[in-house]
DNA sequence: CTGAAAGCGCTTACAG
DNA sequence: CTGAAAGCGCTTACAG
C-alpha cells in the first residue's frame, strides 16, 4: 500500500509571495493581472518569489473577488457519439487557447441536465452550451432568469434562449435523400431512431417529404434506441424487408446504423450497392474506411464547438456578439454504398463544378 | 438578431433569502448545509423563499469559505478514443451520485497537460485523475506539492504518485498473443503506435515476448500514429506484407487498426480467418459487430473511472483508502477474425470451465 | 434552535 | 509605480 500521507500542506497564497518578495499583496495582483501596471524590476521580483515558492494563484478566490470565473460548461447526452466528442473537442481546443476551462456534464435525460445546469450556475460559470435546441422548461426559465451566455447547438430552428451555433438537419438529410431517389432507387426505407429528439424527427420528416415529393411510398419507417449502436442496422433491415421484400436501399438516421447494415449485408451475401444500398448520417471516421464506402452527410462538430467557444467568450467578455446565430453548413459525402457516382466524377471535374471536389474516396457536395 | 440582452440581473444571494424568511444568514445556511440543525418550521420558511427568489447558492463563495470545491478534475489525451469516453462516463456517473462535478482537460502533449494541472490546481480540485502512468517531471513535482488525491489510470506499472487503477497492459497482450499463437499461426505481425507511451510498449513487449518464447520471428513490427485511424491497419498490413510475403495473421495495438486491417482484406478479396487473421486491443463496439467478428481484449474503462471517481471521492472526504491500487482486470474475447474457437465451444462447455462463458458471438477467456 | 463575527484568498477602484 | 481598505458570498466555530 505505497498511499501517500494525506495531510495536505498548506498551500502558498498571495500574501507569501508579497513577504518574499518585499511588497504589498495587491502589487503583486497587479504583476499577475497587469503586469505593465508594474515596474519591469519589481515584476521580476515577485516573479522569482512566487516561482521560488511554488506560488499557483487561487483561482476560486479570484473568481469570488471578480465575478468571473473563465470557465465554460457544457452538456451533452453521451460521449459515446463521436460528433458530441468531436464537439467538446473543438470547444476545449478553442478554450484553452483563450484561457479558459470547460466543465462537463454527460447528461441523457432532462432531470439531469436539469441537475447539470443548475450546478453550472451556482459555480457562476461565464457560458454555457447546451446539445439541441429542446430543453426542458425548468432549464429554460433558469437561464432566463441567470441571463449568462447560452448557445446551444446541433439545430438552427429557434426559439433560441440566447445564441445558436448549427445547420439544418432538415435540408442535409433531405438533400441526402434527393440524392439517393436520382439514382432510381424507388422502394427505400428509413432507419431512425425514436423520435424524442427534434433533431431526428427532422431527418424523417425530410425523408418522407423527399419520397411523397417524388411521389413514391414514405411509410417504411424503422426506429430504434440509440443504444442498439451497429446493431440497430441489422435490425431495421430485418424489419423493413419483412414489411416490403423488394426493398432497395436504406437511409439511416445515423452512420452506425448504415455500417450495421453494411455488416448484415456482407453477411447476407449481398452486394452493395448492387444488391442493397445504403446511405448514413455524420461521417463517421469508419464511415470512409468501410468497402465499400459509405455516403453520408458530414457535419461539423469539431466547427460547432469552436464557433460555440468563441461567441461564448465574446459575449462573457463584452456582452455582445455581431450574429447570435451561425449556420456551419454541411456537405453530402458521395462514396459507394449507393448507386456510385464514381462514374460521374470525370465529368463532374470537367464541368468544373464548384460545388463538387474530390477527396479521398469522396464527391462532396 | 434574436441575441438576447446582456445585461446580467444580480443573482439572488443567501442574505436575500435570510431577510425575505426573516432570520440571519447563517440560519439559512445551516438550512441547506445541516437541515436537522434547524427546527422544520423555520427550514421550510427559508426553503419557500429561496424558491420564491430564485435563489441558486454561490459554490464559489461556498468553496472559498469551506476549503473544498465538490470537484474532481481528469485528463484525458483524447475523446475520439472511445475507451477513455467510457471511462469519463464511468468518472461522471459516479461524481454525479455523490454530487461531485467534473472539470475535463483534453490534453495529448506534456504541455498541455502540465497546463490543465496547474489551472487545475489553482481551482483548489479535491482530487485529479490522470491518463496513463507517464507524467512529465514538472506535473510530478506539482502534484507531489500540492497533495491532493490523486489516481493514474490505465496501467499497473509504478511507481505511482498516489493512488492507480487500471490493469496490466503486458499480460493482456501476452495472453492474447499466445492464444493465437496456440492456433497454429506462425508468421505473427505486430501494428502498433508509434511507442511514445508506455502502455503501448508493454502491449509490443508482450507480444515480442510472446512470439519469442514459441521459438518464432518476433521482429516484423509496424508503428504508425494514433492519428491514422482505421486507415492505420491498412498502410500496416501493406507494410508488413512487403517484408514477410508469408505473413498470416497480425496483432494489433488497437481495434481501430485491426477492423481497418479487416477492411483491406475485404478489398483484396481476402476471406478472414482463412486467408489473414487478425487480432485487436479495446473491444470496441465495432469489434462484434464487424463479420466475422473481432477476437480482442476486453478492457473495462467504464469501472476505470468508476473505481476512481470512488476513490478520489473517499480520500478527499476521509483523507484515507483502504488500498490504492485497484486491478480492474481484462479479458480475451474470442470471435472469428483468427482460427475459429467456434469448434471448441462444445468441448469447452462440457468441460464446465469456469473461465469460459459465453457472450453473444464471442467466447470469453 | 438561532445569530454576531471572523475569515477564506483574492480583485478592484482609489489614493498617494 | 506602489499600497491601504473594502468587499466578493459564503462557512465555521462559538455564544447565547
Amino acid at each position: 500500500m505505497s498511499q501517500r500521507q494525506s495531510e495536505r500542506t498548506v498551500p502558498v497564497k498571495m500574501s507569501d509571495v508579497a513577504r518574499a518578495a518585499g511588497v504589498s499583496l495587491m502589487t503583486v495582483s497587479n504583476a499577475f493581472q497587469q503586469p505593465r501596471k508594474v515596474r519591469a524590476e519589481t515584476r521580476e521580483r515577485i516573479f522569482a518569489a512566487a516561482a521560488e515558492l511554488g506560488y499557483i494563484p487561487n483561482l476560486i478566490a479570484g473568481n469570488l473577488a471578480s465575478g468571473r470565473s473563465r470557465v465554460i460548461a457544457a452538456v451533452v447526452p453521451s460521449l459515446r457519439n463521436s460528433n458530441f466528442a468531436r464537439m467538446i473537442q473543438g470547444l476545449t481546443d478553442h478554450l484553452e487557447q483563450r484561457g479558459y476551462e470547460l466543465l462537463l456534464a454527460v447528461a441523457d435525460t432532462p432531470e439531469r441536465q436539469l441537475a447539470a445546469v443548475t450546478t453550472f450556475l451556482g459555480r457562476r460559470v461565464d457560458g454555457l452550451l447546451l446539445t439541441g435546441t429542446e430543453h426542458s422548461p425548468e432549464v429554460h426559465s433558469l437561464l432566463e432568469a441567470a441571463r449568462i451566455p447560452v448557445v446551444e447547438t446541433w439545430n438552427l430552428d429557434g426559439p433560441f434562449i440566447d445564441m445558436v451555433v448549427g445547420f439544418s438537419n432538415y435540408e442535409a438529410a433531405r438533400a441526402l435523400t434527393e440524392l439517393m431517389i436520382s439514382r432510381g432507387y424507388r422502394h427505400i426505407g428509413f432507419a431512425g431512431f425514436e423520435p424524442r429528439d427534434l433533431r431526428f424527427r427532422e431527418r424523417q420528416r425530410a425523408f418522407q417529404d423527399a419520397l411523397s415529393a417524388a411521389g413514391l411510398r414514405n411509410d417504411l419507417l424503422f426506429f430504434g434506441s440509440e443504444s442498439l449502436g451497429f446493431s440497430g442496422g441489422r435490425v431495421a433491415l430485418d424489419h423493413l424487408l419483412g414489411r416490403e421484400p423488394d426493398l432497395q436501399a436504406m437511409v439511416c438516421v445515423t452512420d452506425i446504423f448504415a455500417v450495421g447494415a453494411l455488416f448484415e449485408c456482407m453477411r447476407r451475401g449481398w452486394p452493395v450497392p448492387e444488391r442493397f444500398a445504403l446511405a448514413g448520417y455524420g461521417d463517421y471516421e469508419i464511415a470512409a474506411e468501410v468497402p465499400p464506402g459509405l455516403t453520408t452527410v458530414r457535419t461539423r462538430g469539431y466547427a460547432i464547438g469552436g464557433v460555440a467557444a468563441k461567441l461564448l467568450v465574446e459575449k462573457a467578455e463584452t456582452g455582445f456578439v455581431a450574429e447570435a446565430t451561425h449556420n456551419v453548413g454541411y456537405e453530402r459525402l458521395c462514396r459507394n454504398s449507393f448507386f456510385p457516382l464514381v462514374g460521374l466524377w470525370p465529368a463532374l471535374a470537367r464541368e468544373g463544378d464548384a460545388r463538387c471536389s474530390r477527396a479521398g474516396n469522396s464527391i462532396v457536395l
